[in-house]
DNA sequence: GAATTAATTAGACGACTGACCAATTAGCTT
DNA sequence: AAGCTAATTGGTCAGTCGTCTAATTAATTC
């Protein structure tokens, strides 16, 4: 006979789920499977969670809020500082951190699996995990980015949000892959070592950029509109690591 | 009675295959739905594809050879031109246009997601589609980009190739989310647009980067290796429409 | 310590799954 | 026209699916 604790019998039929949802998506898995890797009658799941969608949500719902907090929490804060001004790497190091830091926690990177396959599911839409979890996060980085490259259009700022969460995403998901194609020359074991990479790229393609806002208006200084002044020269505030491999 | 035309047959299969599987997952689809879909008996399928899994290899082998064959010649001419020398730009531009332009063919869309899909399941190393028919296409195209990037180091490179396929996928993937997000300031309908964006500020990051391979071994010219001047020109070079958003 | 409630068990339901088979039909060759 | 083979049909197979119900057990309350 099992200890009757409802909290650990649930915790314990939500860590089985995420373990076979991650590895085998939600139609790969029968809840008789999760039932038995969770060492859990099978009526149970349906007693606690109703349907298999209902266990499915909440194995999301379990860790998309203490992530959603760091995030928002991270970024209100660094937004509201006046000096020094928040940079670009700062911000998209507050979107991708909480991702990869989450990787390298137990189970973590069977969440970050999940979400992934949850973004690429066609079928999503009809479910709105990610319309009502994500949504409200991608909103907010999309404007304090907008904040922090006043002058670039607000179209490329959309653009290049998407394009790093699919890198992101994708270089999670592919860990193997991507050693195996590099020749372990990609170093993806160290969460630190991702976020360097994916956010110095990004930063310097937007920092980069040819394009302004409106092409002859605020035109006075920085004529070109390459290589803003001001937003170049805060990179002495990026953080602790960043800086170990800024040769010369 | 149906006409009796084997390949016929087989492509109605095959369609309607492609148009499930991309839409709900090889686990999401029943081979009964797909018989249904396709207006042929259940039986047909087994007796042209074996397995369910037969049928889903069939849906990849069928279109992958022509895009495989149209990136690798588009490469292979391109490397192999002496002046100018191949650009950044026109390297990445042969990666993405062959899947932004099989997404506007008529069921292009569908393999796209498929691909996305399949990419994204953890299962797939099982399968091996994606290695083996991806894998030469990446070894290929980071090579040339380190042929047309000698000062880069290999590592970011790789990181480069890995963030724009992530970017590429999700964007292609997710067309109604970003719509939504942006309220219509990004342009996904016209693969044109997708390509310049993501080509443009790929090659931005990676004309703009600090690092170099060997940070004092060929520091003759161009010393802090930022903005070679020779790929710098080439611009000129680029794409018929790729010149319509150059503003100034 | 009996009553009450929550947690757990065992089992069964109809529906659906992929695979397979033998029988039948149509088109081609000779 | 007959023979042969490829193409197609209708149906069956043993399993598995998610869900539900009734019975049983443990913990809590009065």
């Amino acid at each position: 006979m099992r200890a009757r604790n409802a909290e650990l019998t649930k915790e314990r039929i939500l860590n089985a789920a995420e373990r076979s949802f991650s590895e085998r998506g939600i139609d790969g898995v029968s809840l008789r499977e999760i039932a038995a890797s969770a060492g859990v009658q099978l009526a149970l799941i349906s007693y606690y969670f109703r349907t298999k969608e209902g266990l499915y949500r909440a194995v999301f719902h379990r860790r998309i809020d203490p992530i959603s907090a760091e995030r928002t929490s991270k970024l209100r804060s660094l937004m509201a500082r006046k000096n020094p001004p928040p940079t670009v790497e700062e911000v998209l190091d507050a979107l991708a951190r909480p991702w990869v830091e989450l990787r390298d926690k137990r189970g973590g990177l069977l969440y970050t699996r999940l979400i992934a396959r949850e973004v690429g599911d066609p079928r999503e839409a009809s479910r709105g995990i990610v319309r009502d979890l994500l949504d409200p996060i991608a909103r907010e980085f999309i404007g304090a980015l907008e904040k922090v490259l006043p002058n670039h259009p607000k179209s490329e700022i959309h653009w290049t949000y998407h394009f790093f969460i699919g890198g992101l995403l994708l270089v999670l998901l592919k860990q193997e892959r991507i050693e195996r194609l590099s020749g372990r020359v990609c170093d993806l074991a160290h969460g630190e070592h991702v976020i360097e990479e994916i956010v110095g790229l990004f930063a310097r393609a937007l920092r980069n950029s040819q394009k302004t806002k409106k092409p002859a208006a605020r035109a006075s200084r920085n004529p070109r509109g390459r290589k803003g002044d001001e937003t170049r020269n805060v990179l002495s505030a990026r953080r602790k690591s960043a800086q170990r491999r800024a040769d010369r």
